[in-house]
DNA sequence: AAGTGGTCTAGACCACTCC
DNA sequence: GAGTGGTCTAGACCACTTG
């Protein structure tokens, strides 16, 4: 068994995927299993990974269906709003939680404030034409923004507020990219199975003077999303 | 059963693996399985999440051990033996072809050059610390590059090659960041389990005039490496 | 040979959606 | 109520590493 039945059955399922048009349903996953003559745990191992890479997508009580390609977003400082709209797609967002919150010492080093300060928590989920695709975190000082909680609208662009609105330039920033598991919570705000490889972004952004903004984290569902971002030669 | 019972396990665990150090031996699947009155498939589940968190590393035949933290690699246009270097860490490669292929057509596009058209492939693992966390496939143009066959050492950095012997000047680029599952010969080549998420990333590079001089797909293990992009601001 | 993680089976029940 | 995907069990065998 030098290549697991699992991989197998992906290979040939992937055959029938490219068959079946884009938002077509599958069989069943017991059906499924029965045509392949596989256990409904190996059929399921087969669909977890197609799922993970994106091709299928599962709903729960109605069924497992082809899915539509990845969204590509830029890794930049833009406005989340704009680079949907710019590549066609209806942006939404969803306010979580908009309340003021104690730094840990983690965030208060990156905030270069001291642990207990009060700082801004805004926690939305992003939504591309309709779908869920991302729960973005944001921390923002206090002392820095008091008058945010009157000015931002938390369904509308925060990036627009600071900038507009209080005036804040954006400098050069930083951005870390790696994945991980989704908790339950942060995959039922997003609508995905459990344990569903996600893309965690951590931003911590910077003003022209190099003092610290906002620090985000942004996790992205790993199925739906990927990222774009432009390299600049070497001058040395 | 809101909180899935592997989750409750995977808390429970976080706690057990943050008491034991890093490189420590965790008791085997079947003891946690007893201990927590779970069966193995959801000890596993556990396992699994935290392994793709890189919380975990299984090795068959010996256990399971507490991980060392993620490495953070730049997302740029710069030497992959440099970067390590930098941060103290051992690079290494392994070739596992070098060879030369037709183009096809999706390739041909990307290279600006005919579909059938030779293109030189390069195929690497990359090892940090003695430990596999990458798999780099590079395709360069053979009419653009006809020597490079005998000039480049495949175990040397090809950065440095087509800079410093072949006079390459680079370019801006763009890079595409996704999560993706190996296939089999992937998670084999990189010693990992499959169905480990991955990051994959896609790199178009680019020279000064603005000629592709090679397309790179590197496949890195998520539960190994995270990545660091440098953000510009906008001037509109 | 013994013990480890990796794969797979057969079967069960739960949660959700639609009729 | 029927049918779907989601979780979980108990048990088996395979592949690999070490003594």
């Amino acid at each position: 068994m030098s290549e697991p039945l699992h991989f197998v059955v992906k290979t040939r399922l992937v055959e029938v995927v490219e068959r079946l048009g884009e938002g077509a349903a599958l069989p069943p996953e017991r059906v499924l299993a029965k045509d392949f003559g596989v256990s409904r745990w190996t059929m399921r191992q087969a669909i977890r990974e197609l799922i993970a890479d994106g091709r299928l997508r599962a709903r729960q009580g109605q069924g497992t269906f082809v899915a539509t390609p990845k969204l590509v977003q830029p890794l930049a400082l833009v406005s989340y709003t704009e680079a949907l709209r710019a590549q066609g797609h209806t942006p939404g967002r969803e306010v979580v939680a908009f309340e003021q919150i104690a730094a840990d010492a983690e965030l208060a080093e990156q905030l270069n404030i001291a642990a207990g300060d009060p700082v801004h928590l805004l926690e939305r989920v992003l939504f591309a034409d309709g779908q869920p695709i991302g729960l973005e975190t944001t921390y923002l000082t206090v002392a820095r923004f008091p008058t945010l909680k009157d000015e931002l609208d938390p369904t509308g662009s925060l990036y627009r507020c600071l900038t507009d609105q209080l005036g804040v330039r954006f400098g050069a920033g930083e951005e870390l990219v790696e994945t991980v598991i989704a908790t339950p919570r942060e995959a039922e705000l997003l609508k995905a199975t459990q344990s569903l490889p996600m893309l965690l972004l951590h931003r911590n952004s910077r003003d022209t003077s190099g003092e610290p903004i906002e620090v985000v984290r942004s996790l992205y569902r790993g199925d739906r999303v990927g990222f774009r971002a432009t390299l600049h030669p070497q001058t040395p």
